[in-house]
DNA sequence: GTGGTCTAGACCACG
DNA sequence: GTGGTCTAGACCACC
């Protein structure tokens, strides 16, 4: 069983669960975690981590209220899906990306270097197959 | 006069501060804030937007920090510059970038579509020739 | 438990949260806060100092700027360095020890008073290793 | 008459009309300004500089309170002493030395750096006799 | 006029 | 428990 590779910043503005959330997300995405895959035990990537029990269930519940993953009473945690539960609206998915993409703008990136970064993001999520 | 147009959502879990001042840098990206513009007074803004006076200044002090705009003390807060003070590091630049399109491929976007998202985006703040 | 000493003016005219600011990155300079050590709550030391809340956030909020200090989440405010993370500039460091000195000459002091005044707050700040 | 070289900075946090006293005062500490010697008219360095009139009043009116310069109606404003009219009791003079000395000890700067940079200082102050 | 600071008190988010 | 945010309202400093 690979270890489920995540970094997370302790120092950074965006609270702990939301970074694991997203670092599970992005697994998803990629296609390290396949629908059927079992997370580890909130205890041992708590461990793992070195951050508290709670920080990890509130991130699997985050999960769970999105429609990736299904909690099953004493048999772990399983990915069951590749797609949000939630369609998402226009606007909602397009003001985190301006946002990104703003700051890449102001700190002087050229159009054709973002797009090379966003190509290379997307290309990493293609090999599982995630993105059609 | 234009009345520097921002959408503040109260409920969302961004803090207004932060909304407000994205939404400057946005305006800054695309141009229609040039280098001399002075933005509006903080007492103005607030009201327009409904908020408080100090969530304002919170968001004016974010931006000088950045280096995008200058308070000249008694004549209001100019934009100053088009450029981050602070160089970002590449994992600093990618992180936002890669939460954002993750959640696109999770929602199902084809690449064709999230291609087209973001040429979109950044023809936007190509009019102000923000993005070389 | 040491209660970190800080004197604090409120008649001055340099505003409340940067002389606590300044007093704890004297406590830093001179060792007696270690990297590792655990700032005072924000709430204790506004009520030791007898001020508001948000004053001692403000300061904390600076130190964390300057990468002296990180903010843990629910766990506190710790001293993580002794180094400013942005390095300054040979006129920003000049100029306020020009004015220091500058008042020091006009105030009479003779030369060799003066260097054992320096002298004198550089050993404090020796003690913990601080310089080199 | 030598133009009074004064370098202000309009978006630094210290008042400009303290950053002009302030510049005046190393003049005189210096030398460059002598007992007697007239400092040019407000609207002159006014316009010089680029500010407005009353914040060269205001930093006149600061060295006056000083007892650094007398305003003759008419006649202009004379440097009238080099040294301050009113006492610096001990803590008064040690607090900014002590600021500007740990934010270089925390700059990283070594005990021999730091009082190279002293020294220097100094140095340019004895050229006008003003140190003794 | 402008922004800066401070207070008192409330509520929320995080771990 | 911790810090973060926001409000309403006051007063001050600067230009």
């Amino acid at each position: 069983m690979s270890n489920l590779l995540l970094t997370i910043d302790l120092s950074g503005k965006t609270p702990i669960y939301e970074q694991v959330a997203n670092g599970i997300k992005e697994h998803i995405a990629r296609g390290d975690l396949k629908e059927g895959a079992i997370l580890p035990p909130v205890r041992q990537l708590a461990a793992d981590l070195g951050v508290n029990l709670n920080t990890i269930a509130t991130a699997y519940r985050q999960l769970q209220a999105e429609g990736l993953v299904t909690v099953k009473h004493g048999s772990g945690v399983e990915v069951t899906s590749r797609k949000l539960s939630q369609p998402i609206e226009e606007e909602q998915m397009r003001a985190p990306l301006r946002t990104a993409l703003t700051q890449l703008v102001l700190a002087g990136l050229t159009r054709a270097r973002i797009l090379t970064l966003v190509e290379s993001e997307l290309k990493d999520m293609m090999k599982g197959g995630a993105v059609r």
